[in-house]
DNA sequence: CAACACAAAGTAG
DNA sequence: CTACTTTGTGTTG
């Protein structure tokens, strides 16, 4: 899947552009790393806005697509996910990516 | 207008 | 350290 890819996707849907964008920043986050919400919404120019960056990724918490687990919280802590499991799932991701 | 997957700085103990 | 308060942003209902 590249980014062309991933944009028409989220063309067909009803996206903003806010959501877009940090679905975008979301899907470039190489494998093993993390993110916070701060990160992202800096990257897409809204410095100030990591509270939408949460209210965006959680609209697609079961895209494979997408790894919106790899979004945490500045403070280290991994914050909250929609996805079945909850913060447990999101957590044994990131263990088995290596990010923890 | 209210609620939210957050952040940072403030007050209080 | 914990706990609570305030301010800030975009989307949705």
């Amino acid at each position: 899947m590249d980014k062309k890819t991933i944009i028409r996707k989220l063309k067909e849907h009803k996206l903003t552009d806010f959501q877009k964008k940090v679905l975008i920043a979301t899907y470039s986050i190489p494998k093993g790393q993390t993110r916070t919400y701060k990160q992202i919404a800096m990257q897409i120019r809204r410095p100030n806005a990591y509270r939408a960056v949460g209210s965006a990724l959680s609209i697609n918490p079961m895209a494979p697509t997408i790894p919106c687990h790899r979004v945490i919280k500045s403070s280290g802590e991994l914050g909250n996910y929609s996805a079945p499991g909850g913060i447990r799932t999101k957590r044994a991701m990131l263990v088995r990516e290596g990010a923890i």
